[in-house]
Order: C-alpha cells, then sequence, then structure tokens
DNA sequence: TACAAAATGACCAGCGCTGTCATAAAGTTA
DNA sequence: TAACTTTATGACAGCGCTGGTCATTTTGTA
C-alpha cells in the first residue's frame, strides 16, 4: 500500500537510520550504500512524508509561493519551476495568490508562515521589492529568496535571483538601432515594478552610447497591461513626428500597441516597429508575431528554490556568489523591419 | 511559543481528546464542554497543525488538482476557484501539473495520492476524461470530482461537475444564424476532450434547427492551438465557396484563425465573422476582439471543491442532485457582424 | 598486526494529533 | 432504588519520521 521508509529500508537492506541519513545527506554514509538506497527509493516510488518530517523535524518541508501577479503564463512557469525543485529535494509547494496592495499584507504573509511552518518563501514582484515584506520575515527568521530585476550581484541583495533586464533591454535597442531606427519610443510599465525602470534604463543606455538623446516625449509611463500599450500607442501616434519603432515593456504593452497600431490602419512591420519583452505566449499569437526577449522563467524559478533550500540547510551561508544572474535573450520575429525611409 | 492541543486542554480543564472532538465536532460533547474548550481555543489563539492531523488522521486536509492543459489562464482560474474553497473549509491544495499521455501517469496520480494522503482530487479535461484513471481511483478508495462537458445530469457520472458546451455552442451558432450567416464553418478543438464534441453537436444542433445541413467541408478537424486554428481556416479559406462565418472551439484556435484571415487581407468581421469559446484573455486582446463565452472557471472551480468536501464528510452522498451544470454565456464583441451580401 | 576512524544499526523518545476502546456520568425504566 | 441504557469523557497507542545516544561492525592506515 502506502510505501514508508520501512520498505525503502527493508529494499535496500540497510536500517531506516540510514535512509533517514541518506535523505538529510548527514555525513558519514559510504557512497555504495548511498546507491543503494536511492535506487530503492526510485523503485518503490518512495516520497517521504512531508507531514510526517514537518512534525518530527525541527526543521521543515515546505515552501511558500507568493504572488499577486496577473501574467497567467508567468505564473504558471513559475510554479513549475518551483514545482520540479521541490519534487528534486522531497519538499513541498504552498502557493499562495493574493493581494499585494491590501492593507493586512505583511500580517496575512506571516500568518501563512508560522501556521503552515513554512521553510522558506519565495517571492516575486511586486512582493519582492516591498522592503516591509523583507523587513517582516527576516523578523520572524524565515528563510526567503527574491526574484528581482538588477545587473549585478551586490552584498546589499542577499538572497536574490537577479534578472538582467537592464543588459536585455540594452541588447532590444541595440537591435532596434541596428535596423536603422532613431526615432524609438518607449512604453514603461508599471512605476512600482523596478523591471520598468531597469527596462528603460537599458533602452537608455543603448541610445546614449549612439549618441541619440533620447526625446522625452518618447517615454510614457504605463502599466503592464493590454489596456496601457493601446493608451501609449495611440498618444505616441498622435504626435505630429512619430516614431518609427516602439519598444514596449512587455508583450501585453507590445499587444496592445499593436491593436493600437492596426485601428490606424498603420502597417507592421513595415510603417512601424514594436517589440515586446518576455517572449509570453502572446508574443507568437499577435501578427504578426513580436520580437521580443525571452525569460527563462522556469529556471529561475528552480534557481530561485534551489537556494533556498541552499540557504534552509546549515552551512554554506556565502554570499555574493550566490546571486545567479539571468539575461533575457533577444528574440527576433516579425514585429521589426528596417526602418523606412 | 507554540500552542498546541495540550494547552487548550490544559486551560479548559479537560483531555486532549475532547479538544480534539470540538474540533472535528463530532457528536457526544456537552454544549457547556464545546464553549469552555472553544473560548479556551480563542484566548490561546490555538491554530491545529495540518501536518500532525494529516499524519494521525485516516483522512486528510489536503486535495489535489492534477492537470495538463496549455492554457495558463485556464488553470490560474481553477486554482483561484479551488484555494478559496480550501481556505474557507481548512483544507490545503496540493497542485501537480504534469503529462497526461506519460505512460506511467495512472501509478503516478496512485503514488501522489498515497503520499500526500489527499483527501480527494479535482480533475479537469484530459483527466476527467479518462476512464483508467477514474477507476484506479476508485480502487484505491479516493474521492475524486470530474469537471466534464455535459448538458444534462445523469446517474452514471456521479461526482462531475458539467459544462453545457452543448447549450453555449447552440447558442453562439444561433448568435451567427441570426447575423444571416449561413455558411458556417467549425475548427475542432482537440478529438480527446469531449468539450470539442460537445461543441460541434451544438453548433450542429442549431444548424440543423433552422434546416440548414453542415457542409462536411466546413468541419475541420483540429487541436486547441494558435497554429491548429491558422492552419484550419487557411484550409477553409482556400475553398471555392468560403465560409462566411468560423467557429473556433475556442479561443486560441479563433485567434489563429484571425491571424490567418489577415495574412490573406480578410477584413474582420466585414468579410468574415470569427468566434471563439472560453473568453480568455485572449479574446479581449486580439483585433478585433472576439465574440466568445464566457466560461466562469473559478466558480466551476469552487463547485466542484465544495462537491468535494460535501462527499468526503460522512452522511450525505446524494447522487444524481450533486451535479452542478454552467453554462457558458455569450459575449458579443467586435470579431462577428451581419453577414455581407 | 594493532589501532584509530568511519560506517551502520539498534533503540528510544517525541512531534501534535486522531482512532479505539474503556470508563465515568447522566438519564430512563419498572 | 436497582438495573440498564445512553451520553460524555479520558487513557493510550500509534501515524512516519527525526534526533540523540551507544554499541557494533567494517574500513583504512601506520
Amino acid at each position: 500500500m502506502k510505501v514508508t521508509i520501512h520498505d525503502v529500508a527493508a529494499k535496500a537492506g540497510v536500517s531506516i537510520k540510514t535512509v533517514s541519513r541518506v535523505m538529510n545527506n548527514e555525513p558519514s554514509v559510504k557512497q555504495a550504500t548511498i546507491d543503494k538506497v536511492n535506487q530503492a527509493m526510485q523503485e518503490l516510488h518512495y516520497q517521504p512524508s512531508a507531514a510526517a518530517r514537518n512534525l518530527a523535524s525541527t526543521k521543515s518541508y515546505s515552501i511558500g509561493y507568493i504572488y499577486d501577479n496577473p501574467n497567467a503564463y508567468y505564473v504558471i512557469d513559475m510554479q513549475r519551476g518551483l514545482l520540479d525543485a521541490c519534487r528534486r529535494h522531497g519538499y513541498e509547494l504552498l502557493i499562495h495568490p493574493t493581494n499585494a496592495k491590501s492593507p493586512g499584507i505583511v500580517q496575512e504573509v506571516i500568518d501563512l508562515v508560522q501556521h503552515s511552518r513554512l521553510a522558506g518563501l519565495v517571492l516575486t514582484p511586486p512582493f519582492s521589492e516591498m522592503p516591509e515584506i523583507a523587513e517582516a520575515l527576516s523578523s520572524i527568521n524565515v528563510d526567503f529568496v527574491r526574484i528581482i530585476s538588477g545587473s549585478t550581484p551586490s552584498p546589499k541583495q542577499t538572497n536574490c535571483v537577479l534578472v538582467d533586464d537592464f543588459t536585455a533591454a540594452f541588447k532590444i535597442t541595440n537591435h532596434l538601432l541596428e535596423l536603422g531606427h532613431s526615432q524609438i519610443a518607449f512604453l514603461c510599465g508599471d512605476d512600482e515594478h523596478s523591471s520598468s525602470g531597469e527596462r528603460l534604463a537599458g533602452f537608455k543606455a543603448a541610445l546614449t552610447k549612439r549618441g541619440i538623446n533620447a526625446n522625452p516625449k518618447f517615454i510614457v509611463p504605463g502599466s503592464y497591461s493590454f489596456e496601457s500599450g493601446v493608451k501609449g500607442a495611440t498618444q505616441l501616434l498622435a504626435l505630429p513626428n512619430k516614431p518609427t519603432a516602439i519598444f514596449a515593456c512587455n508583450d501585453e504593452i507590445a499587444a496592445g500597441a499593436l491593436f493600437s497600431a492596426r485601428l490606424q490602419h498603420i502597417e507592421i512591420p513595415q510603417q512601424l516597429s514594436i517589440v515586446g519583452f518576455e517572449n509570453s505566449p502572446f508574443s507568437r499569437q499577435t501578427w504578426p508575431p513580436l520580437t521580443t526577449a525571452h525569460q527563462p522563467n522556469s529556471t529561475i524559478a528552480q534557481s530561485a528554490a534551489e537556494l533556498l533550500f541552499k540557504h534552509t540547510r546549515p552551512g554554506s551561508h556565502s554570499q555574493t556568489e550566490d546571486q545567479p544572474v539571468f539575461i533575457p535573450e533577444l528574440l527576433v520575429r516579425e514585429s521589426t523591419a528596417q526602418v523606412s525611409s
């Protein structure tokens, strides 16, 4: 029926204590024994009972993922990555979608952690960028890993996985520049998300490097939504000197921009180039498909979980080395073209 | 520190067993005792440990959601609904994305249930339509609720939540008919998903009622994907007598059809009406926005979870009454118009 | 060959709770 | 009031695992 540690021990011909030692990779176990036990575990499809471990141990075997993100594809990818890492390490994942702007959010997070005895938490924007959350978590002594926008590991931001939006945006902008565009506009995402700021900075840096100063009218504030893209692009395309290319802060905004351009009978990419960011399924299902930057969310999530597990385990508490950096890659599709003269 | 059942028992002056009885509202406890215990729990801010309960009890306090669906919005909506229901009843939700076509899938599901001691499972297509899964689950005596396509409760399909695709498709088709279309094509979803068959049946029924027989060439097999929509529509629009309207089995297919039409410089909706199904965010972010059918996924999920909890609890095991039926509603947007003569 | 070091097992308590069964209190009947 | 039924409560084992303590066996090394 149910496979327990006893079954594994019997099958491997060792004591349950040794199986336990292997599971918790305690020292003083021969490699041969480790292999035997692992094999027995595999063959029996053994999965340690998280409930029992949580109960017996001072440490805990579940981590939480708190999120408030309208982008379903992002969330699903993150979940996948976290789940994969959890399965590998015998952890459980507790998902907790909630409202980041709710007034009681800090208490809500604390309650969640304490009630469910979480070993740690993975935070994505906007939670990863809320200092009050980080403080609260530190104060109750819970490990957490933040996935944030940033390009260079720094000791200030410990336990972070960095997504280098700056460099990615720099590359995207270069792509546009190489196509001959110089009148490039930028549609921002939400102010609160630092990713938007980082992408904008990368954009500006690329322009500056070519000696172009960004036209202030070409930088349009907004939010990470289709509607915002529509609005921003409509505004841009009403300008007397229209841009020849638009860099949208994500694919949804880009889709909105595309929509707006189409309403005005502007041909994409012949009359206007548009780029997105994220490589969400949206970007493949617009017409034309969007040039964008691919963000390996699932891998990023795995990396975050691994970091959490490493922290949780005693020993190696290194600092700056533990800051993986991911650079989204340029993905050229059909929404960008040589500037028309 | 951490308050346990012992603290409550001590405070209330009863045994821990009695506290347990109160928590699980078991019979045979005097009202006075119940009050005493409840008060003690309140004063101590007592929260029972889910881990301990799961470990000790034959019943469990978590349910699982197994899925294999490329549509992230659908999955997220389902999760939301399930999570809401779980929170209300003090349950935990375990999510388990996996591959329905993997050869070991039945064993995988069994392992999951046994290992995590799940109280029950919520299944959506394709899992809800796999007889081998239902059999396996029954054989190990685990409760489950299936969300499936169907219009009439039947004793055969116990523990099901029905989504009436037939009626919804019938209504959508009527919408097209009322706009004067008679040359209507249908882009199918995956054969394995009965929703596709149900929608097709509703489509045919609406045509038949108006005395139109469906042109066999207008019924194109496919799958629930953008690509399939592109392919199907391309095929249809190459026909000597093109359809004037296309009913796509879901929004992604519809988006694909839109894409294909656009490639051929066909104006939507002036020259061709297209409808989708599901009201996913996609349908709002195409140009023009899609006429579609709104499926209240989150509500459906809640209803499924409630059904599961009701089953799990002893007593009321009614049959046919427990089959909620949801009918997706027609949502007219801009991808459909009067047929052009 | 002797001896230290490493690897493993045997055993026990206990995490916080529930299930089972025994027992005590209360209610009913004649 | 005895005899008995019903209802309320408690004692205790045990869920699957960890963490500790020792004892024992196997290995490596001088």
